[in-house]
RNA sequence: GCCCCAUUCGUCUAGAGGCCUAGGACGCAGCCCUCUCAAGGCUGAAACAGGAGUUCGAAUCUCCUAUGGGGUACCA
């Protein structure tokens, strides 16, 4: 091991909507370049041409910024060690395939992909393995320059050993082995002239002086692979870490943006990290949560910051194992958030989730309402179910049918009683504050000989049109008497026949 | 098929030979509080995959089996 300073990377590739198992991956390297006071850089893997999508960087940054994973290089943070979009490094790549097979480490392949189907289907139907053959592993010097004059397309492929082990140590994994006779003379450079992930990631490590790789278990098959490359080249290998894989909730496959998965409760899980921003899950919360998959913090502590996980991360102490993915956590721990931050602050997020719902995010009106429904929402979007009335225009409100009105054990009579006295009872009101709001109407159900709840549940949905809500006496408080008294008399309105 | 990895409550995990009659958290159940819904408080049910070893002693080490996951592309 060297002195030189920890750099680590996020290298996804530009392939559509950031995956929120992918996000893990970040959060997990970048949490170990914190650690170690070193560097952290994004990378763009865009050798697969066909497979990428317009605007992909675009989601990539905005997830990791909105997580708060800035990286010290990157596409658009310019460093000594540029370009960070492998497609822009291509002579690279291809002056290192040459210095390979130069050094007889790879060689050129022209095999067509009908051949190579060929091969497999022969293999297939003698019950071996599938893979190539090696064909053009043998082929003379002269023969490949009679190829290379008819013109015809190749790819370069690495020489495997061909028995005996490779050995490599994981930091997370330890020792592992794998026999040689199992593993693939791999293409490293298409017939494009793009290199493909093998090749490319392997030289971008090493001039980019990676010290420490984090990537996916689904990776581990192809690390023997990766650790011949190393040694062909004779660079010195950066540690790696292959991380666990986020699981689906059920524990049945791994986590995908293909494939959806659900719930026990039937919800849908959202895999986007564009969803979860949607969703009104916060950044610190998202952040705990997967920084806890796979990790944890220790003392038996759930909730913990950002600083403190750097404090404390090690790549070591990852768990192997994979993890169904534990979504319903999520919500807790963002609950969790919500209840702690200001209501000032908390009221500064739901000011624009108002504005997004089409409603009139008036900020003062926002702040008001706020401390009431702190307690009682995991996401900033479920502000909207449980208090949305407040934000809708207010003279356009229409009074909820009778049968709603009415509570438990009550009929039409009694509720149209209730709701005729409490207008009287406030419009002698003097203090508008829930606290005397209260004591005045539990002394109005005494009278009315109602239980609270009846009398209480009826002013709930007459002034809301909702049988959840923020409490009623802070709800009268915020709308205030003429408001408050204006709404009753539409509910009573509703029982005009009787 | 072959190769690789993993296996502690339903789930995320603590546990690196005696501290474990296995700890925490989510979820779940019950109770308390209570104007709804939450929040909060308290209580409870709930796990070392199985089998052989090693050892005075194993959740912790070894092997086998089972199960789960990953890979097996001119995708990453």
């Amino acid at each position: 091991m060297s002195d030189k300073p920890v750099r680590t990377r996020f290298a996804p590739s530009p392939t559509g909507p950031m995956h929120i198992g992918n996000l893990r991956q970040a959060v997990f390297g970048w949490l170990y370049a914190k650690h170690c006071g070193g560097q952290f850089l994004l990378r763009i893997e865009d050798t697969d041409q066909k497979r990428y999508v317009e605007g992909s960087l675009e989601y990539i940054i905005g997830a990791l910024r909105w997580l708060g994973l800035e990286y010290d290089e990157g596409p658009d943070v310019d460093g000594p060690y540029g370009p960070y979009i492998q497609s822009e490094r291509l002579p690279l790549y291809q002056e290192w395939a040459q210095w390979l097979i130069d050094n007889d480490k790879a060689y050129k392949c022209f095999c067509t992909s009908e051949r190579l189907e060929q091969v497999n289907k022969e293999k297939k139907a003698r019950k071996e393995p599938p893979g190539y053959d090696r064909h053009c592993r043998t082929l003379t010097a002269d023969e490949v320059a009679a190829k290379q004059a008819e013109g015809l397309p190749y790819v370069v492929r690495m020489k495997m050993p061909l028995d005996g082990v490779t050995k490599g140590h994981d930091i997370i994994l330890g020792d592992v082995e794998f026999p040689n006779d199992t593993l693939q003379d791999a293409v490293i450079l298409k017939s494009d002239g793009f290199p493909t992930y093998h090749l490319a990631h392997i030289i971008d490590d090493h001039f980019m002086e990676i010290t420490h790789t984090t990537r996916g278990q689904e990776w581990m098959p192809s690390f023997p692979l990766h650790i011949n490359i190393w040694q062909a080249l004779g660079w010195e290998m950066p540690q790696h870490a292959h991380l666990p894989l986020i699981l689906n909730p059920n524990g049945q496959g791994k986590l995908s943006k293909r494939k959806e998965a659900f719930d026990e409760s039937g919800q849908r899980v959202l895999i986007k990290v564009s969803e979860y921003i949607e969703a009104g899950y916060l950044p610190d919360a998202t952040f705990n949560f997967l920084a806890n998959i796979g990790w944890n913090f220790g003392e038996d502590k759930e909730i913990f910051t950002v600083d403190e996980a750097i404090e404390r991360f090690d790549l070591k102490d990852v768990n192997p194992a994979n993890a169904a993915f534990p979504v319903e956590k999520l919500d807790w721990l963002n609950g969790q958030y919500i209840r702690d931050k200001a209501p000032e602050t908390l009221a500064g997020l739901l000011v624009p989730v108002v504005a997004k719902a089409g409603l009139n995010a008036d900020p003062e009106l926002v702040g008001k309402v706020t401390p009431v429904a702190q307690t009682r929402i995991k996401t900033l979007n479920e502000f909207i179910d449980l208090a949305g009335f407040f934000f809708r225009d207010w003279a356009e409100f229409e009074a909820p049918p009778a049968d709603m009105l009415i509570q438990k054990k009550m009929d039409t009579v009694g509720t149209k009683r209730c709701l005729e006295a409490s207008i009287t009872v406030l419009q002698a009101a003097e203090t508008f504050d829930h606290a005397a709001l209260y004591k005045t109407f539990k002394d109005l159900a005494q009278e009315l000989d109602v239980k609270n709840g009846q009398l209480f549940g009826a002013l709930r949905v007459a002034l809301t049109g909702q049988t959840i809500s923020t409490p009623t006496f802070e709800t009268m408080e915020i709308f205030g008497k003429d408001e408050t008294i204006r709404r009753l008399e539409m509910a009573v309105a509703q029982f005009a026949d009787v």
